[in-house]
DNA sequence: GCCGTTTTCGGCCCGACTGTTTTCAGTCG
């Protein structure tokens, strides 16, 4: 996705929260808060983009494609530099303040000149909010926690945490009296990058017992609200939970509800009343009657509304809904076609388990071959050598002889080249050649600037041992940024050479992240989904890239190692 | 501000919970 997208996207999603926080039009918000993100997720970069073909992208008219066209030219457009000037900046921070919305914001900021979270809490402090319309004691004692909360920041949990908090969760519940049918909703079903918090959602009769195993958890340190259907707690680790407890007749439309996202509800339901239905989490109803349809699976929902199935990590409204509407999804694709993992470590250099170890773990697993993949001299830290590597490669060739240990699976003898600062890596073709397939990745320089990045990245597709680019953004979520490349050059290269980008699984990493999948599958990239293990608990690291692969539209046939290992060998010789 | 298998104007997704007020607005997901 274009830079220059995302810098446009942000400006329009700041004008949104703007025009809500001066009390503008709030239909005039959402428009362009949509807008926001069709122009984020759009393939091509705007800013090179004449008006005439800015208003094909959805929920861009003449208005907004005018407003694109300023950004282009100057960074900006005017009438956001004019709400800037009206509001400080503080103002729309403090709307992340949990409970505190726009209109109560700008009450303060109207009333009492309060203009920061900080200046927030020294009011209410100074108990300058008893007298304020609308707000009470519980509304001062809530804020000051809200307070809180965003000054500890990290807001958002990886992936693997959330995970393992939801099942710590769901098995409590699911064990309370009456529980028929549990699952995992939200951003987590959709395997997005992080979760802000996780939604859980149950079936039952009478949901009191199940509310009272959520706020009895050992792990609940608050509950944030109770009712029949909602209960919401916050753990000792900050991490908000929501249990939803719905009679089964309704659980597919729940399930769809609760699932999200938002801009995807949002879209299906605009669909339904387009029908002359309603969709709730209740179910699927005809819009004068208030007759029921269907509301017992997620398929008959999608179904009646006229459209296939749509798999939960594609529902983000960033065109899923037209292509399940002319039938036209992909098969995407699953842990189950995973043949093999081709990056992994073991304690020769920073892996814990002992490669033994690690390849009986990846024959448990069923896996039909398995790289070994350690890292290489350039590294100097982890004190590799020529000697250390071919003694490794000989260990590799007689656990393959070890009938029948592992007859299942091929090992595969690899290594995790450095990419250097200008494109070179550790060894020369003649020792490159000894290897049965070679990662690389950057792995430090991570602030040249573009150009002389992305010549680098392409210096390493066009060497002839190169199969894969490992973590091609090097970025770590929340920790470092992403590297400078110039992404559409860099597909290209990929595509051309035969080299492969890697979906690294660690849940610190997911790179390349599922926003420049789709564009990057379209340039004709293939990808290996690769665990990065240095652990045999990282192995199943893999689900969580093959989420990521999920989310950028992939199937089974753009991923390497789905294929038989036949035609793997044949794309890891690239030519040669 | 955008959009149209009712529409070029008049709509724009829907419901739960909380706090404060006393019938409802604001916030959230």
């Amino acid at each position: 996705m274009p830079t220059a997208n995302q810098t446009a996207a942000a400006l329009l999603d700041e004008y949104a929260d703007l025009v809500l926080l001066t009390g503008g039009d709030p239909f005039r918000a959402r428009v362009y808060a949509k807008a926001a993100r069709a122009v984020g997720a759009y393939q091509h970069d705007v800013s090179q983009l004449a008006p005439g073909s800015l208003v094909q992208i959805a929920g861009v008219g003449k208005s907004i494609a005018a407003k694109l066209a300023e950004i282009a030219a100057t960074g900006t457009f005017s009438e956001l530099e004019d709400l800037r000037a009206d509001i400080p900046d503080g103002v729309r921070l403090m709307t992340r303040i949990p409970a505190l919305g726009p209109r109560r914001a700008l009450q303060l900021y109207r009333e009492l000149r309060v203009s920061s979270p900080e200046q927030l809490k020294t009011a209410i402090e100074a108990g300058q909010l008893d007298n304020l319309r609308g707000f009470g004691a519980k509304s001062a004692g809530k804020l000051l926690r809200g307070i809180e909360l965003l000054e500890s920041a990290g807001d958002r949990v990886l992936l693997h945490v959330a995970t393992q908090t939801a099942e710590s969760v769901s098995t409590a519940v699911a064990a309370a009296a009456g529980c028929l049918r549990i699952d995992t909703a939200g951003s987590l079903r959709r395997g997005a990058e992080t979760v802000g918090d996780i939604d859980v959602l149950a079936a039952a009769q009478d949901s009191a017992p199940l509310m009272t195993a959520l706020t009895r958890l050992p792990e609940s340190a608050e509950v944030i609200g109770s009712g029949p259907t909602k209960t919401s707690i916050r753990t000792r680790t900050g991490l908000r939970v929501d249990l939803r407890v719905v009679p089964l007749d309704c659980w597919g439309a729940a399930l769809q509800y609760f699932t999200g996202s938002r801009a995807h509800n949002v879209a299906v339901r605009e669909l339904a009343v387009r029908k002359k239905l309603k969709l709730s989490e209740y179910g699927l109803f005809d819009a004068e009657s208030g007759m029921l349809i269907v509301s017992r699976t997620e398929e008959e929902v999608y179904r009646r509304l006229g459209m296939d199935w749509i798999p939960p990590t594609l529902r983000e409204d960033t065109g899923e809904i037209t292509a399940a509407q002319r039938g036209e999804l992909p098969v995407l694709v699953s842990p189950g076609d995973i043949r093999g993992d081709l990056h992994t470590h073991t304690d020769l250099t920073d892996g814990t388990a002992p490669l033994e170890d690690m390849v009986t773990a990846a024959a448990a697993r069923g896996y039909q071959y398995y790289a070994v993949t350690d890292h290489a001299p350039d590294l100097v830290m982890q004190r590799m050598t020529d000697e250390k590597m071919l003694a490794q490669r000989d260990q590799v060739r007689a656990l393959r002889d070890r009938v029948p240990d592992f007859a299942t699976v091929t090992l595969l003898h690899g290594t995790e080249l450095n990419i250097g600062p200008d494109g070179g890596v550790d060894w020369p073709a003649d020792f490159l050649a000894g290897f049965d397939i070679c990662v690389a990745s950057v792995h430090s320089h991570f602030d040249q600037p573009r150009s002389h990045m992305t010549r680098r990245f392409i210096a390493a597709c066009e060497n002839p041992h190169v199969n894969v680019i490992g973590h091609p953004l090097t970025r770590k979520i929340g920790r470092r940024p992403p590297v400078d490349v110039d992404l559409a050059e860099l597909f290209r290269a990929c595509a051309r050479t035969g080299t492969a980008l890697e979906i690294n699984s660690h849940p610190a990493r997911l790179d390349l992240p599922s926003a420049h999948i789709r564009a990057a599958r379209d340039a004709g990239v293939t990808f290996a989904i690769d665990s990065d293990a240095h652990s045999l608990r990282d192995l199943d690291y893999l689900r969580y890239g093959v989420l990521t692969g999920q989310r950028g539209w992939l199937t089974a046939e753009d991923v390497i190692n789905t294929w038989p290992l036949d035609r793997l060998r044949q794309f890891l010789r690239k030519g040669r």
